[in-house]
DNA sequence: CCCCGCAAATGAACCGGTTCATTGACTCCC
DNA sequence: GGGAGTCAATGAACCGGTTCATTTGCGGGG
């Protein structure tokens, strides 16, 4: 069918007002269930509508509107399992709210991001939630102020003007240092992610104020940041193992990097367990299932998911809320057999 | 600052036009690379773009088009972990086209699966990646057929006038079946997932394969079908393991549901490889670093989402294309140490 | 010098809804 | 009976771009 035919025989407005013998304004009235509008001319209007199979054209209700029920979730990179649960539920309570989804990655990158957020603009999205690479970021902060839908940081917490949802990392990861200081530990190998982002920033709190609280000085020679993918993770690992004085116990500070580190133990005939002690950042079917158990830190990222969208939908509701409001969701440490008393 | 203040302070065509001393046609031709304008003219529209700081306004262009580079995606549940990576890639190249990704989740449910084609519809949505649940249901094709847009099928097959991205599952299935009985295992429990979509009737088929090639009769007790979550992979495995006659091999011929079946073999006392053999219907961490290691059928689901996109975007672009184009991508046997000779 | 042909530029009409000032009908009350 | 008040319904104007029939300008040929 050529498209110019199918073009022209879409029903419009005109088309049931005319066929229900009313004005295109009372049509519009019914799909905007508009309470003045009589029983019987409702009725009329969505007999005609079914039987013309009459569908509205969104793009001109968001044109028309200046708003689109769109709400945009950028984050640095979908391809981590976990996240997925976020966005999952996330969307669930938009959908509810007659709100669609749309998806972009920033893999990182501050142009990406503020391209991305001039993309939202253009598409009149009426609400953004999003990862940032760096909340110090000149431009990018710029981008945010002069955005004009609400924008709300996920596990992101420096911009105080913007809501937000974060996990307590920096209480996951004292009670994971404690734990392993506890143990005996003093020798502790640390791999976290991207130390311009609050969770690693927030992890390394956490970190710091186990030691300070045990009176131990932590070795930085033992710390590596920037970790970011399982290449990497198995790489660093590696390479902390390789010391003349390897770590006792290594706490894997960032998201989805066991398995990286895991690899790098094996291929290096460590054990787990009896070779070195393992926290990893998050939890996972990996970690609970692996011989033996994976102590981890576990946080509930659908709950943020759900906060996430409830929290946004009311700030695009307009309801007078201050400003920059946030939640934390609570982590907690899982303790397995991957982490034992040190041996003397 | 009020909605309608900033609402009214927006530039516009006829802003950019005005200041640059040109008529609004030229400005659209200037903003869509039109040919037929002199250098002059577009620097001067350039600059006064810039000078005005002006961004189009995408639902209009969106109304006035007709469509609206936005492109769908709807599966089933995107908390399966691999699934994150077909989505992460098939994003990255529509967005290279200048697309934006809408995503869904049907839930797997046709309902869900009909007002989500019919909200796309709505907003003019360019092009439709999905899966299905019941490829034979009526409304669905019907709804399908329906379509403006196209619509392409993610390892469905059964619609043949849609195009379609599949992985070879049954070549997986009877590489992984015939691996089993090739080690002796004649009592081979399996759980696949829902048989009405193509993903768990293609193992099956390739499962029959496999014994019709050995001449072995399968045992339709060991069989479980409709496993589409870890607790019921983790009752199924239960279930299996506590018959009289208990299998000496599993075959998880699903999607990320060998974390359920590992929980349950592990809280019955079953040793993976020394109690039991093991194969995984799909590769993860968990697969790979697990004590011993377990055997899995692998596929390159980045190829797929990347694949999915492309062909997606030259069905939109209008191509002649013979209609129903399928792409399969292999599958592999990755032989790890769950895989044992069977005990005799 | 004039006319023709071509290319560049113009701006009114259009896309398909929503809004709101205006009209029309009806009720209520004095 | 008539005027005020209420409420439903009307339809032209509008949202912000794009398109295309028309105009303008310019070079070249006769």
């Amino acid at each position: 069918m050529p498209a110019q035919a199918r073009r022209s025989q879409t029903v419009k407005v005109r088309d049931v007002a005319r066929e229900a013998g009313v004005a295109v304004g009372t049509v519009s009235r019914v799909l905007n269930d508009h309470p003045t509008v009589t029983r019987e001319l409702r009725e009329r209007v969505e007999r005609a509508m079914a039987h013309l199979g009459y569908e509205v054209d969104v793009t001109a209700q968001s044109m028309r509107a200046g708003r689109s029920r769109l709400v945009a979730c950028a984050i640095r990179d979908f391809d981590i399992p976990r996240f997925a649960l976020f966005i999952k539920e996330a969307e669930a309570v938009l959908r509810e709210a007659r709100y669609t989804l749309l998806l972009a990655s920033t893999t990182n990158r501050p142009e990406v991001e503020i391209a991305l957020l001039s993309a939202f603009r253009r598409r009149r999205v009426d609400g953004v939630m999003m990862t940032l690479s760096d909340e110090q970021h000149r431009d990018v902060r710029e981008a945010l102020s002069e955005a004009p839908m609400p924008v709300l940081l996920i596990d992101r917490n420096r911009i105080e003007a913007l809501d937000r949802v974060t996990a307590d990392h920096r209480q996951g990861a004292r009670l994971a240092t404690s734990h392993l200081l506890g143990l005996g530990h003093r020798r502790i190998a640390v791999l976290v992610g991207d130390t311009k982002a609050f969770p690693s920033r927030s992890r390394l709190e956490g970190l710091r104020e186990a030691y300070a609280a045990a009176g131990v000085m932590p070795d930085p020679r033992l710390l590596r940041d920037n970790v970011l993918s399982s290449e990497e993770a198995y790489r660093a690992t590696a390479s902390l193992m390789s010391l003349a004085d390897p770590p006792t116990a290594l706490f894997v500070a960032a998201m989805d990097m066991l398995g990286g580190c895991l690899r790098a133990l094996r291929t290096m005939g460590i054990a787990v367990g009896d070779g070195i002690s393992v926290v990893a950042g998050s939890d996972s079917d990996l970690a609970e299932l692996h011989t033996p158990p994976i102590t981890a830190i576990a946080w509930d990222l659908a709950a943020m998911g759900r906060h996430a969208a409830t929290m946004l939908l009311e700030r695009m509701r307009g309801d007078e809320i201050e400003r920059g409001r946030g939640l934390t969701v609570p982590t907690e440490l899982i303790i397995r057999g991957s982490t034992r008393p040190v041996a003397n």
